[in-house]
RNA sequence: GCCGGCGUGGCGGAAUUGGUAGACGCACCGGACUUAAAAUCCGUUGGGAGAAUCUCCCGUGCCGGUUCGAGUCCGGCCGCCGGCACCA
């Protein structure tokens, strides 16, 4: 009997070290013909408090998939590596003096470790690190290609800087002007704007790292002007935008960078200044209301604010436009109050020739469209609010119609109209073939448009919400942007054959103040000589931030040993796009996004063959735990806290009642799982198992701690089923169980495919509940076993030795099953009577049975159940048939009488 | 406010393009085995009514519609989660 006993510990620590001595999970490169299969996890910054049980739930389902598509014939490229730069380790060097390299190589450790207890196969020898300088050569070399190259509007991709024409009159200014063309067309450049600093995190943030003035770790971000590097990603907004519709991405995601990047299309206009020969140019969406501009307001950064100003205005617009300055950006979107000064000046509407007068407002935008905006008070919430605050002219010229509640006060001028409507008379000046009374607004609109760009005043453009990428940290641990800032005023990328541009060692981490990291202490490092002509110059201090080495990690994995390229041209090709990307939801309009820009940029470069990288993508669930609420609605860790009785929960230092609530495992919560717990209670296969068929790998669980026991309870069900068929070796099985084998491998193949994996273990526990005590063929064991792999591999693999078959189970094949034989051993189909869409009864019928058999059987049930059948006509009664096999699966009888 | 996603038993969750609602599991209850317990195995379990085990009614957030037939489609609400938000 002892035989029969399933010994998880032993079986799962003899195939570990199986698998790692004869590198079963080794990935060869794809051979002509091969097919390929490209499975990726986003890989984790290696932290310093290793994985709890909420990371490998997409680690796992990868894996899991892994496995299917390589048994079934595929050529799997499934890896794992480290995004190994990032502010945790800086800060733990910050306190210990221990160098960020060496507690990150700890962690890694620990990670590797713990993925391997978890079964976890993937091919070592393509771990990368993005801190490596093997890894961040090519980071760099990246960087460098981005710095040199420039978008081209015209071809609409990106090209080499060289590329670039000059025009005459730039070249004949010589060197620095010429660069200073290229340098304003670069895809990293250099801009003196407002920066999100962080003084927490010492450094510079990205737009998207900014949470409403907090970082992701919820430190105050301030806006201070700085002069930044930055990255040129709204070049490819429209790409970036367009593109998400051939991704099989979560809607969800798709819609998130969509909403980030905030495509409108709209027209920009020209405001003649009155009395000067100045202009302001405006962007508007609503190019339908420009008969009801009465105002016009500028941004208080706009250049022009200072020329118009008047005499008289000047002292109150240059105390606005300094209080403005003061302001940071969530003080000014906050304050929903609408503010401005006059300027003196005013505008004349292209159109109707009318004057309005120019304001300048802070609730202006500087860097969205054009830093200027028509006022529409009737049609705009925010001009109706700045109009209402500043007795300004409101002019409707859309009627809401007759049914609209508010359309006397929306006529009177009373109230701001922004929904549908249809367009008034047009205002006095208003040429005549501009007449749009009575048409919808966007009718109204495209007749407007192509009136001004007729007539020059103005074009149709598109404008992004979208910003640059702020591009530099103030940090030690990151890829050393590779640039050099000569004395002479140029300044240049390293070249490409002298990357990397090693990151040097400093004695002090401590960030040094808002414009420089704490590379600028490193002077031997900072100060470069050019040997040729004896000019100095200094590298440029900052680092690249934690987002740049995950922006082109799956492409290293496909060839990460290559010397000469960051990734080979023939086998970027054979392995293609990343197959299935799984990762959080919260990298949307972060790495994301970085890494799809990126990418684009290195297909216009000639660099890769895709123009996306990342074909399907699946967001895994969170795993939470728990915690407890007081009535204040204070979060208790969980040791704080005794439950009672069934139920009931007692803060045990007061006595008083609290609530179990679901909670992110946290260590001040004292509510982290480690696998290591579980698996040494459960084992890994166990932890796998339950995990899978908790749900979807998309929706969020709770983990509860004994609940691994049941996956562990049909374990050993399985067990103790192959174990006991394997011994018995019956050579022949009821049609019954081949029926059962059949169902489960389609069954289990199908929801691999689409990653149902919490249903795929249902179909195994089916398939036991189905040959429960039946005598079972071995080669229907030997089927059983292969499609539980993927899913407990190490059983499986203990079961296929013991069951005679050569290890790795992970070789032997996937099986296979056809409709054709599931139809072919059905002798009788069942077929449901309903009546009215009501289930009545059902009937056994031969699967051949016509359309005319199946209703007379219908009704002779329902006749025999005492209903009254007389004069239903035939053609009410409907006989449903499967559409793949043609099978009657029911029959529906009208509601009788 | 705009956009996207989701609402199914006591619980996690199943239900192809409209076709038997509640697969599979947990928990509960009953039983077998046991001196006993654990483990294991078998059975029951959406709610209600009648009733010898069968039948009827109600049931997928709410209200209405389309259909022979609606968890699924349409219209209108409610709730939860996520994104964007002074973006002209």
């Amino acid at each position: 009997m002892t035989e029969q006993t399933y010994d998880f510990s032993a079986i799962e620590a003899k195939w570990r070290d199986f698998w790692t001595a004869n590198k079963t999970h080794a990935t060869p490169q794809p051979e002509a013909g091969d097919k390929t299969f490209y499975v990726l996890d986003m890989f984790p910054y290696p932290s310093g408090a290793g994985l709890h049980v909420g990371h490998p739930v997409g680690y796992l389902a990868t894996d899991i998939v892994g496995r299917y598509k390589k048994m079934a014939g595929f050529k799997v490229l499934h890896p794992m590596g480290w995004d190994s730069f990032g502010l945790p380790a800086e800060r733990y060097a910050m306190k210990t003096g221990v160098h960020p390299a060496i507690s990150t190589e700890q962690n890694i450790a620990t990670y590797k470790r713990q993925m391997g207890l978890l079964g976890l196969g993937y091919d070592w020898d393509r771990e990368i690190q993005t801190s490596s300088e093997d890894y961040y050569r090519w980071t760099q070399f990246i960087f460098s290609r981005l710095y040199n190259a420039w978008y081209d509007a015209d071809a609409d991709k990106a090209r080499p800087i060289d590329a670039l024409p000059i025009p005459e009159d730039v070249a004949a200014q010589g060197k620095l002007a010429i660069q200073a063309y290229q340098d304003d067309r670069r895809l990293v450049y250099y801009e003196t704007a407002p920066v999100n600093w962080c003084a927490e995190e010492g450094t510079i943030l990205a737009n998207e790292e900014d949470f409403d003035g907090k970082s992701e770790k919820g430190y105050e971000v301030v806006r201070v002007p700085l002069r930044q590097v930055k990255m040129r990603i709204t070049a490819y907004a429209e790409r970036l935008i367009a593109d998400l519709d051939r991704l099989d991405w979560p809607e969800g995601i798709k819609e998130s960078q969509r909403n980030w990047i905030g495509r409108s299309e709209g027209v920009t206009l020209e405001f003649a200044v009155g009395g000067t020969d100045a202009a302001i140019e405006t962007f508007t969406t609503r190019v339908d209301t420009l008969g009801g501009v009465t105002f016009l307001a500028l941004a208080p950064e706009h250049p022009l604010v200072a020329a118009l100003t008047d005499g008289d205005h000047k002292a109150a617009v240059d105390a606005y436009v300094e209080a403005a300055a003061r302001k940071s950006d969530l003080e000014r979107t906050v304050d929903a109050e609408k503010t401005g000064v006059f300027t003196g000046a005013e505008a004349i509407n292209p159109v109707t020739g009318k004057a309005v007068p120019i304001f300048v407002a802070d609730y202006v935008l500087y860097d969205y469209g054009t830093g200027a905006v028509m006022g529409v008070p009737a049609h705009d919430e925010r001009d109706f609010a700045f109009a209402t605050a500043y007795g300004l002219d409101i002019v409707p010229v859309i009627d809401p119609g007759p049914e609209a509640e508010n359309r006397d006060a929306v006529l009177a001028g009373e109230a701001c109209l922004y929904g549908d409507g249809a367009m008034l008379p047009p205002p006095a000046g208003m040429p005549d073939t501009l007449y749009t009374a009575g048409m919808p607004w966007r009718e109204a609109g495209a007749k407007v448009a192509d009136h001004l760009e007729a007539e020059g005043q103005g074009r149709r453009v598109v404008s992004y919400n979208l910003r640059d990428w702020i591009f530099a940290r103030q940090r030690y641990w990151g890829e050393p942007i590779p640039i050099i800032h000569w004395e002479d005023g140029t300044r240049t990328t390293v070249p490409e054959d002298q990357l990397p541009l090693t990151l040097p060692h400093v004695d002090n981490y401590q960030p040094t103040g808002y414009a420089e990291s704490p590379l600028a202490r490193a002077e031997d490092w900072v100060d470069v000589v050019d040997p040729e002509t004896g000019m100095t110059g200094k590298r440029e201090t900052s680092t690249m931030p934690q987002w740049a080495g995950s922006c082109w990690y799956y492409l290293r994995f496909m060839d990460p040993q290559n010397r000469e390229a960051l990734v080979g041209k023939e086998v970027e090709k054979a392995w293609g796009q990343v197959d299935l990307y799984v990762g959080g939801a919260e990298h949307a309009t972060l790495h994301l996004l970085y890494a799809r820009f990126w990418h684009k940029v290195l297909f216009d470069l000639g660099l890769v063959s895709t123009i996306e990288p990342f074909a399907k993508l699946v967001n895994q669930g969170l795993l939470t735990s728990f915690a407890y609420k007081d009535e204040r609605g204070v979060v208790l860790p969980i040791d704080e806290v005794e439950e009672r009785e069934e139920g009931v929960f007692i803060q045990t230092a007061t006595g008083k009642r609290v609530e179990k609530v679901g909670a992110k495992m946290s260590k001040s919560l004292h509510n982290v799982v480690t696998p290591d717990d579980v698996v040494e209670r459960f084992g890994s296969d166990a932890f796998r198992v339950h995990m899978m068929f908790m749900g979807p790998v998309e929706s969020m669980r709770e983990w509860e701690t004994d609940k691994p026991a049941s996956a562990l309870k049909f374990l050993r069900r399985v067990w103790r089923f192959a174990t006991t068929a394997i011994a018995a070796g019956a050579n022949a099985e009821d049609k019954k169980v081949a029926l059962a084998r059949t169902k489960l491998v389609l069954a289990v193949t199908e929801d691999l495919e689409k990653l149902r994996l919490n249903t795929a273990i249902a179909e195994l526990m089916k398939f036991l509940n189905a040959v429960d005590g039946e005598a079972v063929s071995t080669s229907t064991v030997s089927d059983f076993i292969r499609v539980l792999a993927p899913f407990a591999p190490f059983m499986a693999e203990e079961l296929w030795e013991r069951a005679g078959g050569a290890p790795s189970v992970f070789s032997a094949g996937w099986p296979q099953a056809d409709e054709a034989e599931l139809d072919a051993a059905i002798d009788t189909v069942e077929i449901v009577i309903q009546e009215g869409g009501k289930r009545r009864g059902s009937v056994h019928l031969a699967p051949e049975a016509d359309d005319a058999a199946v209703r007379a059987a219908a009704l002779e049930m329902l006749s025999g159940m005492g209903k009254s059948v007389q004069g239903v006509p035939e053609n009410r009664i409907i006989v449903v048939r499967d559409k793949k096999s043609g099978r009657v699966r029911l029959v529906n009888v009208p509601k009788l009488g």
